[in-house]
DNA sequence: CGCTGATTTGGTACCGCTACCATACGCCAT
DNA sequence: ATGGCGTATGGTAGCGGTACCAAATCAGCG
C-alpha cells in the first residue's frame, strides 16, 4: 500500500493518493479468450458457436422451421414451436443478428451522432432515444464527432458502412458533402435540436434565432440595460448570440458585448469570462451564457465578489440540466425538451424501418424561459 | 405564434412556453426513403446499394482483387489500386461492414453497457473509451441498464446476437447466468469500476470498500467527530459505506447515521437529505456523499442554512465531475480516473480483438482524495 | 533459355440467416 | 372420389463480403 500525498489540481490543494497496484493476483486470464468446444466441423471458417442448424437438427426440423419458430412463432404448429424452444434452450442458442441483418438487410441498428456525451444536454436525448429503442428491439450505435468537421466524414463513413436502420442527428448535417452522402445512403435520417427549411430527411428541433430573441426581450422586459453574452465557439450558440444583439440594439440600446470562450464550456471558463466582462463593461446587468454550466461558473464568480443577483446582474443560461432548478439562487434558463427530442426521434426513425411512413417528418418542439431567483 | 405565461416546474416559477408548432412546411418529405436508383437487377433482395462486385466490373478486376485494394492495398500492384480506388470514388462505393463481419467473424463492434449515460462520472469513461476505439477503426455500442437486473438480461441477449469483438462492463456482472453467457459466447470482456478477485475475463477498477475506508481516515484525521453518509441505493456505494461506517465505529465513534436517497442522485435530494439528517443528527460535522451531485446538493442546503462549511461541516463527494473545483466552496471529492479507464480499457479489447493477448489483463487504477475547501 | 520461388491475381466456397417459391397435407364443397 | 383452397413445412438461392487455395505472372539466376 502507497500512500503519498501530491499535488493534484493546480491550485486545487493537496491530493492523497491511494493505489494499490495489481492486488487481486493480475496477469492470470480467467476468461476464455480461445473457443474450445469447437465440435469436429468441415469448414475452419465457422466461428465455431452454435447456429440455427444445430438447433433445427437438435429438434429434427428443418433450419427454416427453426427460423419461423424462433421469429414468427405464430406460423409454426404448438408441436414444432415446442421442439424447437426446447432445442434453444438446451443449445443456449443465441441467434446471430449480423447474418440475420445481411439476409434481410435490415439490421436493427441505429446510429446517433452527437458532439460528445460528456455535454449533459445531449445525455438525457441520448438516454430516452437508446431506452425507446431498445423497447422496439433496436440497438444504438453511438459516434462523437467533438465539434469536429473532419472527424465527422469518417464517421459518416463508418456509420453507412455499418448500414443501419435509421441515423439519429444532432444538429443539422451543414457539410454539403454530407448532406449528399446520407441522401445516396438511403438510410432514414433524422436531424435534432435545431431548424432548417432544407432538412436531409426529419426534423425535430426548435429556433435558436427564436430562443436569441426571446431571451433578448424576456430580460429587456425585466428592464435590464447593459447586456453581455457568454457564449461557446459553436454555430448554433453563435446564431442565438447574434439575434439577441439584433433585438437589443433594435430597440435602441448599447452593444450587447459578446466574450467567447471557444470550445472550453466549464464552469471555470464562465467566472473568467465575468471577471473579463467586468474590466470591460463595469455597468453590465444582465448575462446571457450559452449553456448552464457557463452560467453557474458566471453565477459562482458573481457571488464571491459580493455581486447582487438578481438584484444587481440576472444571468440566464440554456439548456435546464437538472439541478439548476436546486441551486442557490436558482437558476433562470431556457428549457428545452430533450427526452421528448429523444422519443420523437426513436419513435420516427422506428416507423421508417419499419416500411411505415411520418405523417409529419419535421416537428418544432419549441423551447421554455424558466424563470427562476437568478433574474 | 403563441406566447402563454404557464406554470412549468412546481414551485420554479413562472414560465414563458413560446412555441411555434410546424413552422417550416412540414408534412414534406424531403429525404428519399426509397431508394430509386435501382438498376436492372436480376435479384429483387438486393438492397440496390454499389456493392464490391459493382466497383471491381467497373475497374475490370475480380471482387477478391478489388477486396485487396480496398482493405490491404499493399497486396496489390500500383496500377490495380489505382483502378479500383477511381472505380470507388466515381460510383461512391462504401464497403457493406456487415457482410465483411459475417465472412470474417469480426464485426469491428464494441459494446458498453452503462447504468445511466446521464450520470456524468461514466460520461467520461464512455467518451474516452468510444474515442480510442474509433481510433482504432471500431464502432461502440451503447446499453443502458438504467440499474435494472431484467434489463441487463435482455440487453445481453441483444449485444451478444450482435457478436462484437468485445464487450465493455461498467461494474461487476454480479447474476451468474449473467457470468456464464458472457463466457460461453467467447467473446472479450472486460469488467470495470469495481475490483473481484473473480472477474470473467479482464479488470479495470478500484476497490470501493477502500474508499470508504480511506475517506473515513481522511475525516478522523481532520479531527471529524459526528459522521453521516447520503448514499444512493446501488450496490458500490453501499460497498463504500459499509467499509465507511466500520472504520469509524473501529475507531470508537458513534454509529454513522445513513440516510438512504434510493434511486434518486439529484442536487435535490442531497438538500433533502441534509435536512433529515439535520433534524436527526442535530451534531453531525461530516458528510460523505455518495456521488458529487448528492454532495453538492448537502453543500446548497448547509449555504442556504447559514451552515460554515467547513468549519462546522466538512462535506466529501465522489467522482470528481470536471466543475467541482470551480464552485465555492470547492468540493473536496473522492477521483476516480475515468478517462484511464475507458482508454485503457479500449486498448485490452482492441488487442483482444486482434488476437493479441494482454499482458496484466487485471488493473487496479487506485483512487485519490482531492482535498479543496469543503473539508 | 529454362527452372525456381516470390508476387499478383482469380475462383470457389462459404459466414449464418432469411426471402421466395414449391411441396405436402388436411379439410370442405361439389 | 375429385378438385380447390388454406396452412404447415421444406428447398434453394442468395445477402455482400472474405478465407483459402489455385493459377498466372514476374524476376532472378545458373
Amino acid at each position: 500500500m502507497i500512500v503519498s500525498p501530491l499535488i493534484f489540481a493546480p491550485g486545487a490543494g493537496w491530493v492523497y493518493f491511494v493505489e494499490y497496484l495489481h492486488f487481486y493476483g493480475n496477469g492470470t486470464i480467467i476468461g476464455n479468450q480461445v473457443n474450445t468446444k469447437e465440435k469436429t466441423r468441415k469448414s475452419r471458417r465457422s466461428s465455431g458457436a452454435i447456429t440455427l442448424r444445430d438447433v433445427a437438427m437438435l429438434a429434427g426440423v428443418a433450419p427454416i422451421t427453426a427460423s419461423r419458430a424462433v421469429n414468427t412463432p405464430e406460423q409454426v404448429s404448438a408441436e414444432v414451436l415446442k421442439k424447437v424452444q426446447d432445442a434453444v434452450q438446451r443449445t443456449g442458442y443465441v441467434p446471430n443478428r449480423v447474418a440475420g441483418g445481411l439476409a434481410s438487410s435490415r439490421s436493427r441498428l441505429i446510429a446517433a451522432v452527437v458532439p460528445s456525451i460528456a455535454v449533459s444536454v445531449f445525455a438525457e436525448t441520448i438516454e430516452t432515444l437508446n431506452n425507446t429503442l431498445f423497447e422496439a428491439g433496436y440497438q444504438l450505435m453511438l459516434g462523437q464527432t467533438g465539434y469536429s468537421p473532419e472527424r465527422e466524414e469518417a464517421l459518416l463513413e463508418a456509420i453507412i458502412g455499418r448500414r443501419p436502420d435509421g441515423i439519429f442527428l444532432t444538429g443539422i448535417m451543414q457539410s454539403s458533402k454530407g448532406r449528399s452522402r446520407l441522401l445516396a445512403s438511403g438510410i432514414p435520417v433524422v436531424e435534432t435540436w435545431d431548424l432548417t427549411p432544407t432538412p436531409i430527411d426529419m426534423l425535430i428541433g426548435f429556433s435558436h434565432s427564436d430562443i436569441g430573441r426571446e431571451v433578448a426581450n424576456f430580460l429587456l422586459a425585466k428592464g435590464r440595460q447593459r447586456f453581455a453574452l457568454v457564449s461557446a465557439g459553436d454555430e448554433r450558440a453563435m446564431r442565438r448570440a447574434a439575434a439577441f444583439q439584433n433585438t437589443v440594439t433594435q430597440r435602441g440600446f448599447k452593444e450587447v458585448f459578446v466574450d467567447n470562450v471557444g470550445a472550453s464550456r466549464s464552469l471555470k471558463s464562465g467566472r473568467e469570462a465575468l471577471s473579463r466582462i467586468l474590466s470591460q463593461v463595469p455597468d453590465v446587468d444582465a448575462i446571457f451564457c450559452s449553456s448552464d454550466l457557463l452560467a453557474m461558473g458566471v453565477l459562482t464568480e458573481a457571488i464571491a465578489r459580493g455581486i447582487l443577483v438578481p438584484q444587481r446582474l440576472s444571468i440566464i443560461g440554456f439548456g435546464d440540466v437538472p439541478y439548476m432548478a436546486d441551486m442557490v439562487p436558482s437558476l433562470t434558463t431556457v428549457h428545452i425538451n430533450g427526452r421528448d427530442i429523444g422519443q420523437k426521434a426513436a419513435s420516427f426513425l422506428i416507423a421508417r424501418a419499419e416500411g411505415r411512413s411520418v405523417d409529419e417528418p419535421i416537428v418544432n418542439v419549441g423551447f421554455a424561459i424558466v424563470e427562476r431567483d437568478s433574474t
